[in-house]
Parts: C-alpha cells; structure tokens; sequence
DNA sequence: ATAAATGGCTAAATCGTTTTCGTTTTTATT
DNA sequence: AATAAAAACGAAAACGATTTAGCCATTTAT
C-alpha cells in the first residue's frame, strides 16, 4: 500500500533517495537513512515486486519445468520430495517458484514462452521428456537452466547417482548368494538407461548371467503392470531368486503378486526396490532399496542455479553426482551361494 | 523482448493502439488490428506480467498457503494430490501459483507480508494451524480466500466431507458385524474433530459403546506411532475386533504390527483406513478406505477462488462439501454378528 | 445545410521502482 | 585563498504496459 512514492513525501526527500536508503547504497546519510528506515518500517513499507521485477528485469522467481509420463505432477514421489527441498532452499534465499507449463497442458504458451512472460530468472527441469522440440527451445535459450537426473551439454545437471545406486544394489544381492536375478527397469528415460547398463555392467563385472527374459519393463510407480512382469518372471522354468524393481512403488506389486501365490517374502523370493521414499519403510518384511538422497538433490539443483543466475557465465559444463545410499531391509534372502 | 513499443514503431501506430487491438478492445479497425495482430505474432510478442501487473493491481498469481505439524509440504500425500488438481485447475484459466511462506520458514515476511510483496490476486490455504496470529491477519486481510477442510466466516471453505467418511466407514465396519471398535485419530486440527465427532454421533446412532481405551492418537503418517498404539490395543484384556486409522499409511503401521505377532489381516483383526490414496491399492490385502476426491477439492478451490477475485463480493459465506466414495478393500473381515 | 453521433485513433498520465548524471554543499589539499 | 575531492541528495528517464480523455474525419439525423 505505501509506496515509496509516500515515503518521500512524510520525510521530504525525493524518491531516488528512499529508494537508495532501503537498498543500502553507501551515498546516503546516516540520518536520513534511519528517517527513511523508521518511516519505511511504521507505514508498513513492502516493495512491489512487479515493479521492481519490470525495472531490473530480475523477478525472484525460479521456474520449475516438470512433466512425466503419467501427468503425476505433485504427486510424483520422487520428484515432490526434490522440489519441497529445492523450494525451501529457494525461498531461503528470497526466490519464489513458478510451475512452467507447455502447450501440452492445453495452454497457447510454450515452455519458453511460458517463462518469458513470467520473467523467470532461471529454471529447474527434471523428469520431462528431454527431447521435445518444446523442451529444446528452452534448453537453446539463455535462460540459466539446471536439469535433474539428465545431462544436456552447457547446462548444469544434479544427476542422482543410479549407476552407484545399481551397482551397490546389484552387489550387495550378490554378496546374499544371488545368482538368478531379474529387473524390471522403468520407462525409457536416460535414468532407466543409466541403471540399465549399471545392471548390465556390474552382472558382468561379477560374472552374472542374466538371460534376456529376466529384464522387464513397467512404467515408474505402475504397480499394476509390475505385477503382472513379476507373474511372468514366477512363470518361467526357471525363475529368478531375487527381482529389482524400477521404484519402492513398483516393488508393492511384487509384494501382491508374489503373495498372492502363497510365496513368501524373503523365504521364497527375495526382491528390491529403488529410491527409498517412505513406503518402503512401513512393509514387513521392511524393503531393501537404494535410497536416493532428495534433500541434497533438491537444495543443490537450487544452490547452484541461484549461483548461475547471479553469476552469470557463458559456457557451464558443471556436473554434480549426488550419492545415495543402501537401506538394508528385510526383503532380500542370505542364500548360500549356489551357481 | 518484443515490445508494444516496438510493434507500434513498426506498423506506425502508437502503442494505446496496440495495446487495445492485442486486448480485443473494439474501437479499433478490422484492418489496422489485423495489421498489428500478425507483426506481435511474427515478432514473437509476449506480454510482460510485471508491467501488466504493475499497472492493473492484477498478476494472476494464486497464493498457496500450507503448513503442517511435520513440514511436510509437497510431500504431504494428502495435500500434494489436491494441490495438484488445483494447479491445474487455475493454469487452465491463466493463473500461476506461488508458495506463501511466513516467519516460520525463516523469513521476515509473514504470510500477509508475502502475498502483498507478489501481489497475488487470491489464496488458498490448507492444512495450516489455522489460529496463528500470522495466519489470523491474513484471514483478516482483504485478499480473496479459500481455505481447504477448515471454516471460517467470511471465507470460502471447500471441505472433504469427513464427517460422512467417518460414518460411512462405521457404518460400513458395523454391518459386517463389528462391534469392537478402536479408532486411533490424528493430530488436533479442525478435521480431526470432525471425524471424531462424527464417529461418536455414529457409534451412538449404531448402539455401540466404545470404551475410552478405544480412542488413541497418532500424528498423520506416522506410520511408527500408529504401530505403538496398535501394539497398546492388541494388548488390551478385550481387543477390538477392528482398528480405524488416521489414514492409508498409519494403517501400514497397523499392518506391520499386527503381522509381527503373527495375526492376519483381516482373520485375526480388522483393519480401515482414511484418505484413498495410492498406497491403499497396493497392498495385500487390499485395505477398506474413504478415498476423499482430490480431484474434485482441489479443482473446486480454484474454480470458486477465482470466481471470487474476478467477482469482487463483500460477504461471502460459501461452503463447499465434497463427498468420497466408500473403497472396500479385504481389510474388514465379515463377522457373525455377536454382541 | 447544419448538428449530432459514430468510428478510429493518439497523447499523455500512471503504476512503483531503479539508476544515471547532475548539482550543491562540505571537507581536504596545497 | 583557491582548488580539488568527497559526501549527500535530487531530477528525470526508463521499464512495459493500461486507460482516460480528446481529436479528427466521416456518416447519419434533423
């Protein structure tokens, strides 16, 4: 409500000079200043965000582009634990966050266009489809971009470390005796690429076999369709001991399925998740999974895209892995090895 | 980049010209909006939301206000799956959202302070402790309201309807012929009450009696403590026959418990939950749940949101009740009916 | 033929800031 | 005492739109 406009008027100074006492500049007095401040303070001063934006062509606010297969949005575990990470890593620094959305969500504005008119300072991305046409426009453009989970050359990426992920994962299944082991990987994202040749890469590096009907495929969180993948996997002559799951989500339809068959878990099969979200601790026998370190995923994505936006630089080619970690539950079997 | 100005300059007209043939106004020629109409196009001309906003006291921002007892933010089950609707929702008409954040995140603004500094035209709130001063001078302010699951006079509320959840759910328990039982509740928010009163006004309109011991509390998913207070039931002299949870991931409490000492769900006791949300769906078996509409909550409260900020009214005590629908699950075992 | 109404357009003020470039006054330097 | 330098402040333009009031030229009514 009270302008700046106002203040100068109750303290007899012009308003280059209020304006110049509330943003600290160093060629203000030390009286007029605090005349400016207390004033600014007792009528309740707040500046106006638009204007300021239009003047210095910097909103505070920071784009978020994200869309995945299932229109999940919000309710995408993985990427809502991210994002409340990455918003209060944000706003602890007086940035706000904006939902960037595209011509598929039945709006006129593309991506960019979307961000353009709002004036977004920088964006985050994750979890799209990397290579739209859309998606690209915005990677082109000069907006400050950081990319999650996926790298694209001169943006910054805070990549989850799946390779690691898999890797721990797939060998601490073998160090429990595991030699028959199935995946069933996600969609076709360059995470589930990623972890695929992870799989591949340290089966070979521990002299697995896996035979090509062992690796499935059912979308992020489809719990249904894993299902149905781990009936035919229970289906085959010659049946995994253990099954790896695209997501913890996933896992629980193995759960179903796999009980549904009067089999018990880990006695007669033992299974694993991926991404550690909270449902994989409330199942018993408790889910052996990788976890995927959200928080530090979330501020470091906005850490570094708020240091980009600041400062800027021409060329970027920051990569930053982000470990996770194993968690031990109950789900997978100490067999006694076997071949 | 493009500006009015500068489509002005090229099609040599002033820019109060320009401005009203791209705002459909209609005292501009056929010909001269055509002629301006296809320069903004092929300039790739975008309006500037800071200016628009500046000038119009509109920015077509929708505050979003929500705080719980666990921080939990976006990666609250409940509150993500209505946020998400409700995002796009108001995306559908034009409006982004920004998270409100008060001196609880560390900020000096409060709420009331942060909506002023974006300017945004409406809120929703949800979720919050919604007696704080700091949300009280909001509430007190003259920005367009809608609150979510809480009345206040003089605001829009948009409520799941917890109280026929509740009786539903009863009802539902009780015909299959429980009459045992147990009910452990949330936190102590204004829903909560509801559900509680509720179920008291339908034990009684059933003819149960419910002894104290029955009625615990643990926070909302918290899936550890609603297994503590489970154990506290199962240990009592005369169990309930059925437990009611907080919601679908207290009941994952439930599940472990119960199984860890060997008893079977729904064989040895019975078990619901509240909210409907994925998690109910995957496990085995299947638990008895009121699915709240998300959906329909959150598309509601920005439809009635928006309404009211592009409809100014001085009064308005409009509430809004969004019914569930009853998910019967395997969790509820039918007993012989037995006093 | 004149007055009134209409259609099509523009000038200019305004929203609330930021920022450049002065100007004036004071203080330091020689 | 004259000059230079520094300190403190202000005028005004600019950012990109919206909107009011008015102007001019036609058309229509009288």
């Amino acid at each position: 409500m009270a302008s700046m406009k106002e203040i100068a008027a109750r303290c007899n100074v012009s308003v280059a000079t209020v304006s110049k006492a509330i943003n600290g500049y160093s060629d203000i007095g030390e009286d007029t200043r605090n005349l400016i401040l207390n004033a600014a303070s007792e009528m309740g001063y707040l500046p106006n965000s638009s204007a300021r934006a239009l003047k210095t062509k910097r909103s505070y606010n920071l784009g978020v582009l994200f869309f995945d297969e299932g229109m999940s949005g919000l309710t995408h575990d993985y990427f809502n634990h991210v994002l409340e990470h990455f918003r209060r890593a944000a706003q602890e620094q007086g940035y706000d966050i904006t939902f960037v959305i595209g011509k598929d969500s039945g709006r006129k504005m593309s991506y960019y266009d979307h961000c353009r008119y709002r004036g977004v300072d920088g964006v985050v991305m994750a979890c799209v489809d990397f290579y739209t046409e859309e998606v690209l426009d915005l990677v082109r453009s000069n907006i400050p971009l950081v990319t999650i989970d996926h790298t694209f050359d001169g943006t910054i990426a805070i990549c989850s470390n799946n390779a690691l992920g898999m890797e721990t994962l797939l060998d601490h299944i073998y160090q429990k005796g595991h030699r028959r082991i199935a995946y069933i990987h996600g969609e076709n994202t360059s995470v589930t690429k990623i972890r695929l040749s992870s799989f591949y890469r340290t089966a070979q590096s521990l002299g697995l076999d896996i035979p090509e009907e062992y690796i499935r495929r059912a979308a992020y969180r489809d719990a249904d369709k894993a299902a149905i993948e781990t009936a035919e996997l229970l289906n085959l002559r010659q049946p995994p001991t253990c099954i790896l799951y695209p997501d913890d989500y996933a896992a629980f339809g193995g759960y179903t399925e796999i009980r549904s068959r009067g089999l018990r878990i880990p006695e007669d099969i033992s299974i694993a998740g991926f991404d550690g979200l909270d449902v994989a601790r409330v199942l018993a026998p408790r889910l052996t999974t990788f976890c995927q370190d959200t928080a530090s995923i979330g501020r470091l994505a906005a850490e570094k895209l708020i240091d980009l936006v600041e400062n800027p630089r021409t060329t970027v080619i920051d990569k930053y892995v982000v470990d996770g970690t194993l968690f031990t539950g109950g789900s997978v079997k100490t067999l006694r090895a076997q071949t």
